[in-house]
Order: C-alpha cells, then sequence, then structure tokens
DNA sequence: ATAATGACAAGAA
DNA sequence: CTTCTTGCCATTA
C-alpha cells in the first residue's frame, strides 16, 4: 500500500461518515489498522491538516469530542447545520460518535 | 543518524 | 476542570 493509497482510504473512511455524526481520529486509524497495516492517530491528524479540504473534515474530533484546532468555530457551524448539539466546547460522542464499519 | 513537531490517545496527579 | 508523562509514527530540519 503506497501512502498515496494510504491517504486515499483515510479520505474515503471520512466521506463514509453520515451526516450527524463524527468519529475520532483514532477510530478511523483503528479501522485502517485492520485493513493496511499501518495506522496511527497522529498519522491521520497529519493527513487531515494536508488533505483534509475535500472531505467532511468536519465531521472528524478527537477522542475527547474536541475541534480540531484553528478550526472550531467552523467545525461548530457546520456541525450544528447537521443537528448535532455540543455540551460547551464538546462533543458528546456517547450519543453521536460513529465507528466505521470494519 | 538525532531532534523537534503535529487537526492524537490514555493514564496519572 | 487543568497539567504533565508516555506511546505513537510520518514529516521536517
Amino acid at each position: 500500500m503506497t501512502p498515496e493509497e494510504y491517504v486515499e482510504a483515510v479520505l474515503t473512511l471520512v466521506e463514509s461518515i453520515p451526516p450527524g455524526r463524527v468519529t475520532s481520529y483514532g477510530a478511523i486509524a483503528d479501522a485502517l489498522h485492520d485493513r493496511s497495516g499501518r495506522a496511527s492517530a497522529r498519522l491521520v491528524g497529519t493527513i487531515m491538516a494536508r488533505h483534509g479540504g475535500a472531505v467532511p473534515w468536519y465531521r472528524v474530533v478527537n477522542s475527547a469530542g474536541r475541534l480540531p484546532p484553528g478550526h472550531e468555530q467552523r467545525a461548530r457551524a457546520l456541525l450544528a447545520a447537521e443537528g448535532l448539539v455540543f455540551t460547551g466546547e464538546r462533543v458528546p460522542m456517547r450519543e453521536f460518535g460513529w465507528n466505521p464499519p470494519g
């Protein structure tokens, strides 16, 4: 699996996140770990920072439900538009958390 | 090769 | 709640 294909796999998975739901970098890393072999939450974060512009990046948050640094306001607005409810500055993963299909 | 840096995560204090 | 420590791994210097 080439790095480009790995990036594609991450982006494809991000696009598969249903509207009004969110998932974490770690969950994506885990899901791809079972598919390809190499994965880490940091990698997914780096990939999103570089190539996340073409996918619903705002549906990816950290495991604490915090929004990506520098894009908090933007992500919050986009998620709120999909019906998602915030608890202060966090997303309740218990309710809106989504796990990618294995 | 080593060191520092990230849209991360989990645990301890 | 905050802050610090470990583990993680590609990228950059």
